[in-house]
DNA sequence: CTGGTAATAAGAGGAGGTTTTAATTAAAGG
DNA sequence: CCTTTAATTAAAACCTCCTCTTATTACCAG
């Protein structure tokens, strides 16, 4: 097994690492790949802070469970910090870990198009309002832990489409810029749509 | 209490309905509930399929680990399933139901846009390619369970800079159309680069 | 009354812990 | 060499949520 000859310290940090990379391991497998005792392994997570399997398994099952609700269930990207119906609207979005692309901890441009399409579609005061296109610019990238705040304002109405331009910055740099075209749908939901 | 006097059809169908909506159940938590004994919940749980608890915790804890992490660490959306370097590319994505849009269940544009914006990104051959800017269009509503398949051909290079057409299909339809530019970035980083 | 179908109860055992108390070991200082 | 200390290991009791098995009881229908 690996890791045998650690000091105390070692070890615990090797613990630590290993139960951040897979929290689902007991005790004795543990205590196997260190190469000591059960009962070690229970006073290193014990001085470390470490709760039992049972919880670790609890807390990651309910914490994912929200995470994957939330995913799905947020029909906006970024919060709404303020709105003016038809008129409007501020959205705050932080750049989370998982919105960065490894290699450079750079945003992926989607959430930039996300953040933004959706706060043109809120903007819009309607029950059903689709994407019909847009026009989006990349100025600069945003890095992880940025908090980017967009602002829409609506330009033009036509019948039942709108042209909402979003500006996006990271305090004072603009990181995007884009023109979306949404419609506002009938409740008759025709099938020649557009987007959401 | 909710839900005395049922027959065990009735209580069996509660409680498969209770625990798809909340997992994280103890028997003895569902037997109160119901106000029936202890014993008969698991008899219900047996006959039913249902594992214990701790089980159920650690497939929910797992999947739930897996889709979190799958999310957060594909880099592409969408699959590739052809890819010629630097000329073309087809990628597939099926929509999921947490893409949609809850009420009209129409995919939200940003996947549409995330797919062909990485399809793009991956056709061109370099370390890190960047979006620059992009123009898209949305020509119909794409619906739970569809399969979109865009198909992305380089059309132009200027210096470090590409123009990549994308065409998204659910069968016979045009779903989307978007021209992305798209630039090859030094590994030197600089500041006032493009996005990803 | 007699079956079959619930439902409940009772007992033993296991996994994966917790807590407490005690014993062993190894290195280090005087 | 002897003693102290830190690190480790062990042992005994108890906990929670189960499983699996073997009764016992309550009813409703034929």
């Amino acid at each position: 097994m690996a890791g045998k000859g650690l000091t105390k310290l070692q070890r615990q940090e090797a613990l630590m690492q290993e139960l951040k990379i897979n929290p689902f391991r007991t005790d004795q497998e543990l205590a196997r790949k260190f190469g000591v005792s059960v009962q070690t392994i229970r006073l290193d997570r014990l001085s470390l802070g470490i709760p039992e399997l049972r919880k670790r398994m609890h807390s990651v099952a309910t914490q994912a469970y929200e995470k994957v609700r939330s995913l799905a269930e947020s029909e906006v990207v970024g919060s709404l910090i303020d709105l003016e119906l038809g008129v409007r609207g501020i959205s705050l979005m932080r750049i989370e870990p998982e919105m960065v692309l490894a290699k450079t901890k750079i945003a992926r441009g989607h959430y930039l198009f996300a953040q933004a399409n959706s706060l043109a579609v809120a903007i819009i005061d309607a029950e059903v309002v689709l994407t019909g296109s847009a026009r989006v610019r990349f100025k600069r990238p945003v890095y992880v832990g940025e908090e980017v705040i967009a602002k829409g304002v609506v330009k033009m109405q036509k019948g039942r489409n709108f042209l909402v331009s979003v500006y996006s910055r990271v305090e004072a740099d603009t990181v995007f810029k884009g023109q979306y075209v949404v419609s506002v749908q009938d409740e008759s939901m025709p099938r020649e749509a557009m987007h959401a």
